[in-house]
DNA sequence: AAAATAAATGAATATATGTTCATATGTACA
DNA sequence: TGTACATATGAACATATATTCATTTATTTT
């Protein structure tokens, strides 16, 4: 009997099986990971970081965001449509215009932890 | 003299100069955003979410990561690799094995706090 | 010194992702 | 109803990225 075969295949030798079950036991549900990736992966990337940063001061208008950053009006359309996506903004419409603001604090909470991190910006 | 005289070029009209005027200036320092755009792309990765809660467990061996998510060593190494050069992770030698461990309780804060947003992990 | 083992690394490949361009949709106003 | 404008969307393209395979490096043991 092997030591793997509670473990999928894998070229390796597990070297402590009592770590490898024990860290086993707390990582049960795959999918509440896959879910937290996509919220990082959301975030990591550097023109949604400054939309979210600009949302954090501000609602403000798809043009302006656009002229914030000198960006294409549809790059940054594409963009707000991943963070509606993810339920980081929220977006409401007044005529022609759409403005968009951050949907609730945990997004706040999230960047600031990011930021403690990277330190002061 | 045009509007956008002050912002780089844009197919964009803005629409209220104000509230460009007074975001901007609190969105000076691009290098920073663009840190903190890496440090959530970092995150923003299944495999390394997962290296990462299982790290918030316990200090682990290479092996041992690999064996406990079925995946190939070299894999992980390039992972780990990735979350060091991050300094989410450090490391230890001890003989042949290489131990890795969280770097620091940022990373703790930062996890749990995307786990608040995604709920119940 | 040679063999064995844990980990790291480079190259290759397949896939994912961001931006641009062109166009469509929705709303206001003449 | 037609024009103008703000935004959204689809396709295309270029770039970035994760994994695998093959190999190398570092360390221990015989």
């Amino acid at each position: 009997m092997n030591k793997n075969d509670d473990f999928e295949s894998c070229s390796c030798t597990m070297i402590h099986e009592d770590v490898v079950k024990k860290v086993k036991k707390t990582i049960s549900d795959e999918d509440k990971f896959y879910e937290l990736a996509e919220l990082f992966k959301v975030l990591g990337d550097l023109t949604r970081v400054k939309i979210i940063k600009a949302l954090l001061e501000s609602e403000m208008c798809v043009c302006d965001i656009s002229a914030l950053f000198g960006m294409n009006q549809s790059a940054i359309s594409h963009q707000l449509r991943i963070l509606k996506q993810a339920r980081l903004v929220k977006f409401r419409r007044e005529g022609k215009v759409v403005y968009y603001s951050l949907d609730d604090d945990h997004v706040r909470q999230l960047v600031d932890c990011g930021i403690m991190h990277v330190r002061e910006i």
